[in-house]
DNA sequence: CGAGTCCTTGAATGTAATCAAAGGTCGTGG
DNA sequence: CCACGACCTTTGATTACATTCAAGGACTCG
């Protein structure tokens, strides 16, 4: 029996059937149960350590993902180092497309992560006679455009208290749609990937979150934030 | 007879099939010919006088556009006016498509404009069961999504003279899809749509463009600039 | 308990923004 | 044809916000 980059790609366990309860929110969210059953055959299941990567820029790109657990980071860099994050990546997410023969971004976990991964060429055989797929598809790639386009207005015309804001209230919404809606907003990313997601240095995402929590805004918890003041902190966040 | 929105609209001379050099790049660009007749029936062709909106953020968003001549801005705003420009659409490009029944950005008309206008209803019930056309838009939609990165790493940590210079560069590579590659880049959007676009002030990048000069590597020119330097200005742009 | 990592705070610096004004260009009309 | 006004761009002086440089504090894990 060959070697498999991650053993268990067969144990039941790990079968998107009994253990995606991410399905519905995922790409493959809308197949009948034949049709996801073909899916799942094409499907290695794969965990990453946190730190680990999913894929590397510039890497000839032979594989597109399902996000099922955990949270990626997705970024560019510079030659000279400076970064870039152009995401967080959560569960039901679909990582990996590209216009071009190789990603065009970096990905890799931020804590622990179960990935669905496919074949580009069985993926793309799979879905070239399915519309609804390919439907489903465009639906994934206008979401992901708009935020693309709700952080470029972020990063080119907020000011620094507003970015930081304005990230925490995305990221609540985004985070109650796979977890349920709470009041403390759990922060699973570093402050050094908050600060290279919102155009800042550390320093003044750091700065920020203390002055946030003096205007009583916010309380700081390990491991993320309280929002005090929903109603003032929308508004700042839209300002 | 009802009146048109364009009058023209029936008028042989605009009709895709002998009017559009645009075609192969323009998201009809593969259908056969029967499907490309059927297609153009659900198209009115309509044009924008300068500065004349192709449609605004938040509005009902019941059309989609296929760009075929002249350039339009896309941007969004801030409730305070601050307006970030989040792209410039070429001939060939494809606009409206919205995570939401409305659309997320506004467009509107550089210079004169023409576009080939579809309602979304018949548009929908056009491309449902054509796989074909679903995976060009699909390639649009990552095309774009790319370009919007791209966009996030130069809003997000380049300097206001790499974000110049990358701006050329790039202008000048998508002009050369559609006008073919010239020495002279020009430039039809003014100062301030610029600006808007690399998240920096107007006087910033009229500094930028003059330092640019001082510094040998372009000559600022009416309605555009030539690059005297395309080796140094690439790097500069890459940087 | 100690090493390492991450986060916070302070002081000085620098890049781009803001405020202000002059210079160009274009189109219109005298 | 020139003069005027509107609009856009350039340049200069000052300010402000975020960065950089530096150091101390907190938490985790072996």
């Amino acid at each position: 029996m060959p070697h498999l980059a991650f053993p268990n790609t067969n144990c039941e366990e790990f079968r998107c059937s009994t253990h995606c309860s991410v399905r519905p929110l995922a790409i493959c969210g809308e197949l009948s149960p034949e049709e996801h059953q073909e899916f799942e055959r094409l499907a290695q299941h794969v965990r990453y350590a946190p730190k680990e990567p999913l894929f590397s820029e510039d890497e000839v790109s032979d594989s597109v993902f399902s996000l099922i657990e955990g949270i990626a980071r997705l970024y560019k860099l510079l030659p000279d180092g400076r970064r870039q994050i152009i995401g967080f990546a959560l569960p039901g997410d679909f990582l990996g497309m590209a216009p071009t023969p190789r990603y065009s971004f970096s990905a890799d976990a931020i804590g622990t992560v179960v990935t669905c991964r496919f074949f580009k060429g069985p993926f793309n055989r799979f879905i070239e006679n399915k519309p609804h797929m390919l439907m489903r598809m465009n639906e994934f790639a206008t979401r992901e455009l708009g935020q693309a386009q709700d952080q470029m207005l972020l990063l080119g015309r907020r000011s620094a208290e507003e970015k930081v804001a304005a990230f925490l209230v995305s990221w609540r919404d985004r985070l109650a749609r796979v977890e349920g809606v709470t009041k403390t907003v759990t922060l699973p990313m570093g402050r050094q990937d908050i600060a290279d997601f919102l155009g800042l240095t550390i320093e003044t995402v750091s700065r920020t979150f203390t002055k946030l929590e003096r205007e009583k805004l916010i309380v700081i918890v390990p491991d993320g934030v309280r929002v005090l003041d929903p109603k003032r902190f929308d508004a700042l966040a839209a300002a």
